[in-house]
RNA sequence: GGGCGUGUGGCCAAGACUGGACUACGGCGACAGCCUUCUAAGCUGUACAUCGGGGGUUCGAAUCCCCCCACGCCCGCCA
């Protein structure tokens, strides 16, 4: 609701603006703590006397909408909501419920995330790509936009190769370990061996050279070893809550549909890129683009002079593949793959596909340096989620003595996932993370426990009355705390358009954090099942919004809103 | 060496794209309080920052520009 009041003040304030003869003035307006929402347009009218202009702007918004009035104050202009403004939107919370702050329809979205290498475990950073994901997929759902969520799955690079071939030398994952886990030992053993004997190196060459030239006995091999280690991966993106619509193996792109692919995609792209000027063929049969011409120093390497094709050239493929679906695509990828996107834009462009938003995050480091899932020096992210939820289930342990061990555990279990998405939602991407553990197992304030928490006392006060009135009469809820409270709850939509728009979730993780402020608040300082008739009928409605924009809020931020804790 | 990103109180961190009420949102930690009223995983108060350093643009800079420093990432016929 609060962007509908927000978008009819950018609009007075246009029309205002264009009326006194700057139409280019930019309405400028921002979140206040004096007024519902402020204009800072005046300091562009007349920058000399920034006052007189706030007063003729002023004069210039007329109440209508959500719009009450307009305040020249100083060089501001102070813009507050309409008295009707509350009770209406009380009622929509209400009305709504499970659909409130969601956004119009809007176009189907194709949104790629994790697509981490199936050769171990997930760590501590896939786990923030994959959180970021989802999170924005569930954004962007609640912005209006149907989202097709893809695993894209690298199964014929390098990595994958130097995994088959150490199977292929006997190493045998651990029947009794999670798949994933024993994956990566098997990975991390070929990897040593290979580093002992450099020479062999060659022998995984020609294994992804067979691999690419479809011999059938190595696609079985391939699938398997990939099957294998994605088996334990989904096991972790479901703990976390995180689901994909889609698994997208880029073999799909290169072998024929006897082996399950769609065959000749990739070399369909590569041979009409070869055809342009920005291609250079190496004499030894190689292929590269040149892209100096988009600002990009870096040649593309697509074909390498044994003739197989590089993640890069695959890559094109599928997004000309997820084309014929949709134009609106997004990325979830890590700094390191910042130039590689930057290749993949231009090239496109080129093409005259359409080029995907990319949501790109810093590392996570550990104190002691990067991780490296080749050399073994990771946290993974099961290790992180159990050790949070030992630490969750001690504190609801000692914190519900008269509770069940089945209440301790779900109330764990939730805790847990919501407090690791939390965590990564809540900081801006473009920041390096160093992961410390104290912090991780740190649930005061600022993180989901909190907000779950805020959720709770919510459901507890409806428990305790028997549930939400049938009727109330809002004008009962006149004090500042009400106010600000209705107002706040009014937002979601506001930021839910931001975190869509920007491709940034951590705007609705910061909302969800004030949220949760501000009826902790109000249940502090206005007493609900206490208060007199009629009173307390309205503050029960109000209540019950706040549960129902807590939980609309948390369930977006996939955390789990539970009753009670 | 070049490119991208980050640098905000002891620690974590919002604000930076749209310069302006910033007297800089918060959290952790510290100190002092609040459970005979709806779950204290909560709430209140105090102390602690001039926003890496320097220069510039501007009536006005955490925010824009330039230089420098530190850290991370990239600069593979890896993904």
């Amino acid at each position: 609701m609060f962007l509908q009041f927000h978008r009819q003040a950018e609009e007075m304030l246009r029309e205002a603006l264009q009326g006194l003869g700057h139409p280019q003035v930019s309405p400028s307006l921002e979140m206040s703590p004096h007024a519902d929402l402020a204009s800072r347009a005046a300091f562009r009218l007349d920058p000399k006397n920034p006052a007189q202009g706030a007063q003729t702007l002023a004069r210039g918004i007329k109440p209508g909408g959500w719009m009450g009035s307009a305040e020249p104050r100083g060089p501001y202009v102070n813009l507050s909501l309409a008295p009707g403004f509350y009770p209406e939107a009380l009622r929509a919370i209400l009305r709504e419920g499970p659909r409130f702050g969601s956004l119009p329809p809007a176009p189907l979205v194709i949104l790629e995330h994790t697509s981490a290498n199936p050769d171990g475990p997930l760590h501590i950073g896939h786990l923030r790509n994959a959180v970021l994901g989802d999170t924005l997929a569930r954004v962007l759902r609640r912005a209006g936009h149907p989202v097709e969520v893809h695993y894209y799955v690298n199964d014929m690079g390098r990595q994958m190769g130097a995994l088959v071939w150490g199977l292929r030398q006997g190493l045998k994952p651990d029947p009794q370990k999670k798949p994933d886990d024993a994956i990566a030992e098997v990975y991390i053993q070929a990897n040593r061996l290979l580093e002992a004997d450099p020479g062999r190196q060659a022998e995984v060459r020609g294994l992804l050279l067979r691999y690419e030239r479809q011999d059938p006995q190595l696609v079985r091999e391939f699938r398997e070893a990939v099957e294998t280690c994605l088996r334990g991966i989904h096991q972790t993106l479901k703990r976390l809550g995180a689901a994909h619509d889609r698994v997208v193996w880029e073999s799909h792109f290169v072998l024929p549909p006897e082996l399950g692919g769609q065959g000749g995609k990739t070399a369909e792209i590569v041979s009409r890129l070869s055809s342009m000027p920005i291609a250079r063929q190496g004499s030894d049969g190689s292929l590269s683009l040149d892209l100096t011409g988009d600002g990009i120093k870096k040649e593309m390497v697509l074909i390498r002079s044994d003739g197989t094709t590089l993640y890069g050239a695959r890559d094109l493929a599928y997004h000309e593949w997820k084309a014929q679906t949709t134009p609106h695509q997004v990325n979830v990828l890590g700094a390191d793959h910042k130039l590689h996107a930057a290749q993949m834009a231009a090239v496109l462009r080129r093409l005259h596909l359409p080029v995907p938003e990319t949501l790109i995050f810093e590392f996570v480091n550990l104190p002691e340096g990067s991780m490296s899932t080749r050399a073994g020096t990771y946290i993974s992210a099961d290790d992180l989620l159990d050790k949070v939820e030992m630490e969750a289930l001690r504190q609801v342990q000692q914190r519900r003595t008269e509770m069940d061990p089945g209440f301790h555990r779900r109330v764990a279990r939730a805790v847990a996932t919501g407090a690791v998405r939390y965590e990564m939602a809540r900081v801006s991407p473009e920041k390096g993370i160093t992961f410390d553990w104290k912090q991780a197992l740190d649930f005061e304030k600022q993180s989901a426990p909190f907000l779950i928490y805020s959720h709770a006392r919510a459901c507890s006060i409806l428990h305790k009355s028997g549930g939400a009135p049938a009727e109330f009469d809002p004008a009962k809820l006149t004090g500042e705390r009400e106010r600000r409270l209705i107002k706040k709850l009014s937002m979601l939509d506001y930021w839910i358009d931001a975190s869509a728009r920007q491709y940034r979730p951590h705007l609705l993780a910061h909302y969800a954090k004030e949220l949760a402020e501000e009826f902790n608040q109000f249940y502090r300082d206005v007493p609900v099942l206490q208060a007199p008739p009629g009173t307390r009928e309205a503050r029960l409605a109000l209540v019950e919004a706040s549960r129902i924009v807590l939980a609309n809020t948390l369930e977006t931020l996939g955390i789990e809103p539970l009753a009670e804790m």
